[in-house]
DNA sequence: CTTGGAATGTCAACAAGGCTGACGTAGTTT
DNA sequence: AAACTACGTCAGCCTTGTTGACATTCCAAG
């Protein structure tokens, strides 16, 4: 009950530090695929950050997608514009509330999404798929502890229903 | 053997899309406190990789870093210098061959990188003991497999006893 | 031994995408 | 009517990625 063997096991610093550099290479990975779309369209990770999370909350508020994104409104703004711009997201004054502009994606917009979205899905499947499912269960366990306390809060939304 | 149930049940589209926004906001909490402490110096990211792998390989080269980090040498040559002017880092002219720069942290600079490594292992250590030695295998079995081959070469180098 | 090419690293200039600060405008709440 | 909120925008800064041009050094072919 108190024999720390296998706790100390895998709580050594160099085990750590390999993890760390685990994380920072398989980020890369992660990123590659959609990356390489994205170029090619003169866009970058921010509009791939965008699409992805008003596809997730189609309507979604400007300040609900700050909230989730981490980012001043400047910067989001600035990438929003392209993307109503480009036709790819529709800005819709809000009904209830008319200060608000609700977030859609257009059809060509969705159209992106999706292809963003399977490419980095296959790479996730494929790694899965090697890992096998116990592997998967403890990957999506200890990401969920890595998070703060605030994004996984917004993680958890999505769980149970979207806020 | 036919059966895909447990195949199909964790490999749904939702599943994915799950895990990859589970990534993404695991990534953020993982780079959140070293981050805090580069501010702190006018230091970025680009700055603790680079001080995260001199210090791994110490003399490595700066072609040799350009290859794990994958950036041009114009962008890593930036954060050199910096590090470089501040004393962090040390570049010595090559003695067998005097084209190339071998780089070491000073004592200053291994001061930072304890002070980074520090805080991204107590949070990582602390994720990893919330999920469980079981999880962290899991954890560590995909990010693996999250990796290009390329990126996977580098970290196994360490592994076996660095290149 | 020289000379041309490859490797290595530096300097300059540009772009994306973060940031802060200030401000305008509409709509809502008190 | 006054205060607050949501959103957009202008201006300017920083980090960190990019490409292009260039200097130095090494090595190998002639």
């Amino acid at each position: 009950m108190d024999d720390h063997s296998d706790t100390l096991l895998f709580l050594t610093d160099e085990q750590l530090r390999r993890a760390i550099e685990a994380m920072f290479f398989a980020y890369r990975g992660f990123t590659a695929d959609p990356d390489r779309i994205l170029a090619a369209r003169g866009y970058g990770r921010a509009h791939h950050r965008a699409i992805h999370f008003i596809h997730r909350s189609p309507g979604t508020t400007v300040n609900n997608l700050l909230g989730i994104l981490g980012v001043t409104k400047q910067s989001l703004n600035r990438v929003l514009r392209t993307l109503v711009e480009d036709g790819l997201v529709d800005s819709r004054v809000g009904t209830r509330d008319r200060r608000e502009r609700h977030l859609t994606l257009t059809p060509d917009g969705e159209a992106l999404e999706a292809e963003l979205s399977t490419a980095q899905r296959a790479r996730m499947r494929a790694a899965f798929r090697e890992a096998g499912p116990a592997a998967v269960a403890g990957f999506r366990t200890v990401l969920e502890h890595m998070m703060d306390p605030e994004q996984r809060r917004h993680f958890a939304a999505v769980r149970d229903g979207e806020r």
